[in-house]
DNA sequence: CAATCTATATTGCAGTACGATATAGCAAGT
DNA sequence: ACTTGCTATATCGTACTGCAATATAGATTG
């Protein structure tokens, strides 16, 4: 369980970063994320539903239907060119935020 | 400059931080972000203060008006045991998602 | 006495996670 | 036949929050 603010900061990347290795549907990317975090990272369809939708309207990512061989048709999506700078951009924040934490949970000379 | 986001992920954490270093007011936690992050963390005023009262109201941090030799008065700030706590939460939901993305990040075959 | 820095506070807007709800195809049990 | 449960997507309403804008005020400099 982790909190609203810790999701929100995540949810892009994640879904950007699973959308680079390949195409994927809503459903499939929200198991995905269950089982990359074994448990932790459970979004629901009103999470991730309209989080799709947006990145879709900025161009971060595209999407086609395609039939199911067992159950209702899927919505697949990629990562465009624009989401993969995008995604790019989003690491490099991270790795910022994350040094600047690295820097006050570390030994009390380092925040001099 | 970071992602709305991505301060909103990292705003508590670091203000509980840089308070279990000791006590500060609400001016010097803006700079000591300001600082730690080679000027990349710039929080405003609207950003901080209701923050501030929100992690007073939630029992996270305690305050105390002390006048200023040079200016205004400034209020004072302290972590709780509460609030001592709650970042140690904080903290390992924070790793939790940075390995997460860690995995994402990584080698191909992390994935599966 | 105007401008600037220090220091705190509040209002209003905009963005968003998420519970709740709706729709629909498919499979298995009773 | 009917109910339950899993798959799959969509949307509405609520609650929260970052932040620009605005206000107030003490101290210092030109």
């Amino acid at each position: 369980m982790f909190s609203k603010q810790l999701i929100a900061a995540s949810l892009q990347p994640i879904v950007l970063s699973i959308l680079s290795r390949g195409e994927a549907y809503g459903y499939e990317i929200m198991q995905r994320a269950l089982d990359l975090s074994e448990g932790k990272l459970i979004w629901t369809a009103g999470t991730l539903y309209p989080l799709m939708h947006r990145l879709e309207a900025k161009g971060l990512i595209s999407s086609i239907w395609r039939p199911s061989e067992s159950g209702p048709r899927r919505k697949y999506y990629r990562i465009t060119v624009k989401g993969a700078s995008v995604l790019e951009t989003d690491k490099s924040e991270w790795i910022g935020v994350h040094s600047i934490l690295m820097k006050l949970w570390g030994p009390e000379l380092a925040i001099g």
